[in-house]
RNA sequence: CGGGGAGUGGCUCAGCCUGGUAGAGCACCUGGUUCGGGACCAGGGGGUCGGAGGUUCAAAUCCUCUCUCCCCGACCA
């Protein structure tokens, strides 16, 4: 029987100063975890009750489509030489050296132990398909550790890995993937919508994320109201209505005067058109350290939006092909265009006809600029833009390319409906890798013709911390918290109002044998505290049922709570079992 | 890494400007009265004022350096 009054359950009062979101305070408060440095938390008694809870849950669910493993967490440096992420990685990796000066790290993920294993044993497509899986700490310095357990430099992680012979066969693993996420995340009570998510640098043909909606959340996720469309902002798209750029003919670029005019809103209201007529110039450098000699070499990339639209890096990143990018500064930007800032425009200037073209800067064009004509845009001299601009015609883009960052109440790209934003913490993410560890670390297998390819690999991630944090964002007001019942530290606390009173406490101690007895999961609060402390407790600690235990035993009745709704009901002592049954196994 | 803020008992904070040798509430311990929504009375324990250096007769307070934490941004498989 777990009696209050032995266990160590810390409940704070008030929140500590440095917490900020609604999660982090409560956690905090409800004595389940405790921060022993920046991103760095240890978990304690209901703390990790509860993240073994979600624990047993994805275990179950990835059991039955996949291996448990169990990787090291020091990796040693040459395996990340190999995938070439031991640079990439940056100071996102903590690294260490053991005593003989031999460069370690801790592990970040497992792509390279596992690939490591599949290219040491997999010999043959017979061994394929394989899912291996585990669950394990991660270490990642982050730049930043905030809002605490949502991201933190040291976290417990279900990390996958698929290897299959083709394509199709990354599908179906993909897929299975798929459906246990969406299981594990309806056990563990969450509300939850997979988004199509950004693939990264790395060029995977497909990625999904799995959210909770949350203020705390540091993703943005673009919804339909009227449709299934779901996905990151990263990755959104909308259907923009036509324009009629008509008005002044075909008529060929004039430079008109725009003294002191830099914005667009300054330029348009000057010239009296809207900004939906401008061209944004933006100035971006991609810096790339040539093969071999590892100097520096730097190219420039402008980027072309409508006047009101606002430019979404990560699809920039993609547009180049991964690259990344960074501002262009003030004196690059004089050198380059001739012209200072508010006045930079893309005549006048020989762009790579493609990306693979190292010498020439690059010039893309957002999609929504495409075909448009009678532009305004910087003539690349001081207190002048041109107008009737057109794309393709006045200058040639490298290539047209969608950058544009989706807006609340824009329309929905499959049914038009309108788009909603918002804030999501990510709890999963599935990804299609395709070759890239198969391909530098050397996996390879025989097909049935005796030919030696790739396998082809996924990578399959959830946060196990994220799920209780999520849970505890979803369901929360001014006195703590609720947990769904199947990752709750405990089901039912029980809560007698009067320790001194015998027959309360007997009675108590009786419910708690009763409903352990059927398999619950309960918590006596047994300690010499008056009612209203008591109250105070169970209200902040995450357990979604409370029995009362007063005066209403000497009718053989106590009242149950229902956490999240407040709702209270008088339920028969002889007959408490039953009741929760009801309530909480409502399938059997 | 850039910008902002904060480090004083377990928690929340006051004191700092204007230097005089540390306080409140909550929590904790003892006794008593209480007992259905964070009780009351009495007594009590607990603090290198983040750290180092400096100024001064005297530093939580002023100066310099430094460490840590939080927030915004950058970054984020």
């Amino acid at each position: 029987m777990h009696r209050w009054s032995e266990l160590f359950i810390p409940t704070l009062r008030e929140a500590p100063a440095d917490a900020e979101v609604a999660s982090h305070k409560f956690l905090v408060r409800a004595g389940y975890i405790r921060q022993l440095a920046a991103g760095i938390y240890s978990y304690l008694f209901l703390g990790q009750r509860s993240l073994n809870k979600i624990i047993s849950i994805v275990r179950e669910e990835m059991d039955k489509i996949g291996q448990e493993f169990y990787l090291p967490a020091m990796h040693p440096r040459e395996l990340w030489e190999e995938s070439g992420r031991w640079k990439v990685m940056g100071d996102n990796m903590f690294r260490l050296k053991d005593r003989k000066g031999t460069d370690m790290a801790l592990g970040m993920t497992h792509e390279e132990v596992m690939t490591s294993i599949a290219r040491n044993e997999l010999r043959s497509y017979k061994q394929l398909p394989q899912i291996w899986y585990q669950i394990q700490t991660k270490f990642r310095d982050e730049a930043r550790p905030r809002s605490g357990l949502l991201r933190v430099r040291q976290f417990t992680m279900k990390d996958a890995y698929s290897f299959d012979i083709d394509a199709a066969g990354l599908d179906v693993s993909y897929l299975k993937h798929y459906d246990t996420y969406c299981r594990i995340f309806d056990r563990c009570g969450l509300k939850y919508v997979v988004v199509e998510a950004h693939s990264g640098s790395m060029g995977g043909s497909q990625s999904h994320e799995f959210m909770v909606r949350s203020s705390a959340g540091e993703d943005q996720v673009v919804t339909c109201e009227n449709c299934s469309y779901a996905a990151n902002l990263e990755k959104a798209t909308s259907r923009l209505a036509a324009i009629d750029d008509s008005a002044n003919g075909d008529a060929a670029p004039a430079e008109v005067h725009t003294p002191g005019m830099k914005t667009i809103e300054e330029v348009a209201r000057f010239l009296g058109t809207s900004p939906k007529s401008n061209i944004k110039t933006l100035a971006y450098m991609t810096e790339e350290s040539a093969a071999g000699s590892g100097k520096l070499s730097l190219r420039p990339v402008v980027a072309l939006m409508r006047g009101d639209h606002q430019l979404n890096e990560a699809k920039l990143s993609t547009a180049l092909a991964g690259k990344e990018v960074r501002p262009m500064q003030e004196d690059e930007i004089k050198k380059f265009f001739g012209s200072p800032a508010g006045y930079l425009g893309a005549t006048g200037i020989d762009w790579a006809k493609d990306l693979n073209e190292p010498a020439r800067p690059v010039l893309l064009v957002d999609k929504a600029l495409e075909g448009r004509h009678n532009l305004i845009g910087g003539a690349n001299r001081e207190n002048y833009h041109l107008k009737n601009l057109a794309p393709g015609r006045d200058f040639q883009p490298t290539l047209y390319a969608d950058l544009r960052s989706v807006t609340a109440g824009e329309d929905c790209p499959n049914c038009g409906g309108p788009l909603r934003i918002d804030s999501a913490v990510e709890v999963g993410h599935i990804f299609k890798l395709g070759y890239k560890y198969s391909e530098s670390m050397g996996a390879r297998v025989l097909d049935r013709n005796g030919k030696e390819v790739m396998p082809i690999m996924g990578c399959y991630g959830i946060g196990m911390e994220r799920i209780l944090t999520a849970a505890i964002e979803q369901s929360n007001d001014e006195n703590g918290f609720w947990l769904p019942p199947q990752i709750a530290p405990f089901e039912i606390v029980v809560t007698p109002t009067n320790v001194s009173d015998d027959k309360l406490v007997n009675t108590a101690q009786e419910i708690v044998r009763q409903l352990e007895t059927a398999g619950f999961e309960v918590l006596l609060d047994d300690r010499d505290e008056r009612p209203g402390v008591k109250f105070k407790d169970a209200d902040l600690v995450g357990i979604p049922y409370r029995v009362t235990v007063g005066k209403k035993v000497t009718e053989g009745t106590v009242e149950v709570v229902q956490r999240s709704t407040r709702e209270i009901r008088d339920a028969s002592i002889a007959t408490i079992a039953e009741y929760f049954q009801r309530v909480l196994r409502p399938a059997n």
